[in-house]
RNA sequence: GCUCCCUUCGUCUAGCGGUCUAGGACAUAGCCCUCUCAAGGCUAAGAUCGCGGGUUCGAACCCCGCAGGGAGCGCCA
């Protein structure tokens, strides 16, 4: 039998690093075993799902590339199917109507936690003779769960968890207003989704017992489950607002390349020997479900920027100009000079670990003005450094072939002449023509930028 | 409170009874390279394997307690 797994997420939210991290695990399992990735859209939740968010969740899957298989299937259209559902365990005498209040339970709830008791239901409504339905008064469905024995849950990643069902009460399978809940509406599409494999976040566990016992109850064979360790915050809680950045989305704006983010999120959890560098093939390759860890991870960003460094490095200079374009725009540069372009970012590559910081350093060359940074002006563009550049301004305006190799000779043979360093050289030229100390080798950085504009920006820095 | 789960360097992790005086990676520090900064290379520091008992000739690995942390306990998903 091929395995069928599924991604199903509430559009109530943006895909999140957590969600992302399921979706993925899905998907390599799926794409290793030659079997079906399944998206399904879980807007059950009228009050909070939006269009957008739906949205925005299909586009964290592209963009991290987990191309779906089937799908996306919505909740919503499938009502009838588990309103038919629903009457089937009714008729089976499997479930029955509850005409117990919201708040009279929100109360029971409050007091059974109060005396310390475990806050289920009391099963009020279980043995009450069956009412004409017709008369409209308003109840909800509730499964009729076992009382006695044990739930076993046989878990992929954990092992064998089990529950005892005298711990599990009856959960309301259709609310009053006669839409199904989620515990319901998981089991019936796992089931007609022929899902073989239940892959999700192990905050879940503690409800696979019960959508266990529906499956049973609806007489259906039972996938396999995988229950994957939760990310969290550096302070150890729960991946939320509060720690930044939690929206895929926004990783991508930041400019993080997909398969970084695909490398860094699949190593959370889960590791290969002594492998950190993975590309999309060789995930799929070594990935193995039995080898997902049990234990909660930190999100940590300063290795997904490694990660991602590590993945840049690997991209062509083309490439690497491409992705940063979207960045410069954002800053307000536009380039014409596609040759000159390349040429500028390529210099500044190895230094930017994310498309946002190779812009930001890069921006430089693409300003018609640049500003100093304070520091950098007073430390080098003194008496002393704006002499050495109008020496170099005479220097320089000579050459006719403005490369970096005869740059190179204009400089070395004033270090010859003057005994000076070439540090005291290097710098104030860098902060002329970058507004800072630090850049790419600075002949480098003199040719891309051609002569005009090195002669330009030197008097500008003389004159400031 | 109750139920379930988790616990190896700051962080991600390797380890699946002897090869562990616990390996790799990020971050940190230093050195090399060098016109600055990166990249790259090398080195250092960093974990009494949460704690306490067992089992065993032998335990990070098996068992039992304890502690800490997390998740769930919704007419949310």
């Amino acid at each position: 039998m091929t395995c069928r797994v599924r991604f199903a997420p509430s559009p109530t939210g943006n895909l999140h690093i957590g969600g992302a991290r399921t979706a993925l695990f899905n998907y390599l399992f799926a794409r290793k075993k030659g079997g079906k990735f399944i998206l399904r859209i879980e807007d059950t939740d009228i009050e909070r799902s939006t269009k957008e968010f739906e949205k925005s969740i299909l586009e964290g899957m592209r963009w991290l590339e987990m191309e779906w298989d089937e799908g996306p299937i919505y909740q919503m259209q499938r009502m009838d199917r588990y309103k038919a559902k629903v009457q089937e365990l009714l008729d089976a005498g499997k479930a029955y109507r509850c005409y117990c209040t919201a708040q009279e339970l929100e109360a029971k709830r409050q007091l059974a936690m109060k005396e310390g008791r475990k806050p289920k239901y009391d099963g009020k409504c279980r043995d009450l003779e069956p009412r004409n339905p017709s008369t409209q008064e308003r109840c909800s469905i509730r499964f009729k769960a076992p009382t006695e024995g044990t739930t076993v849950v046989h878990d992929i990643c954990r092992g064998d968890v089990s529950f005892e069902n005298k711990e599990l009460d009856d959960l309301i399978i259709a609310r009053s207003d006669g839409t199904p809940t989620y515990n319901f509406t998981v089991v019936v599409d796992d089931m007609d989704m022929q899902i073989t494999h239940v892959i999700r976040g192990d905050d879940h566990i503690n409800n696979t017992p019960r959508q266990i016992l529906l499956y049973e109850a609806l007489g259906f064979p039972l996938p396999q489950f995988a229950h994957l360790p939760m990310i969290f915050g550096p302070d150890k809680k729960k991946l939320s607002k509060r720690h930044g950045a939690v929206s895929v989305i926004e990783y991508q704006e930041q400019g993080f390349l997909p398969s970084a983010m695909q490398n860094y999120l699949a190593r959370l959890g889960w590791a290969h020997g002594d492998q950190e560098i993975f590309t999309k093939e060789e995930l799929i390759q070594a990935f193995d479900l039995e080898q997902v860890g049990k234990s909660p991870s930190v999100f940590d960003i300063e290795k997904l920027k490694w990660v991602n460094s590590q993945h840049m490095l690997k991209l062509s200079n083309d490439e690497i100009f491409d992705r940063t374009v979207p960045f410069l725009e954002k800053r307000g540069i536009k380039v014409n000079d596609r040759t000159m372009g390349i040429k500028a970012v390529t210099s500044e590559r190895e230094r930017g670990r994310t498309f946002d910081e190779l812009a930001e350093i890069s921006t430089f060359y693409f300003r018609d003005v640049i500003e100093f940074d304070p520091k950098s002006k007073d430390k080098w563009l003194n008496d002393e450094g704006k002499k050495t550049l109008s020496v170099l301004v005479e220097r320089l305006s000579g050459i006719e072939d403005f490369s970096d190799h005869n740059i190179g000779e204009v400089f070395k043979k004033l270090i010859e002449e003057t005994g000076k360093k070439m540090l005291d050289l290097a710098q104030p030229c860098r902060v002329a023509l970058t507004g800072t100390t630090v850049s790419p080798g600075i002949y480098e950085v003199m040719a891309i930028l051609g002569k005009d504009a090195v002669l330009n920006r030197f008097k500008r820095a003389i004159a400031a």
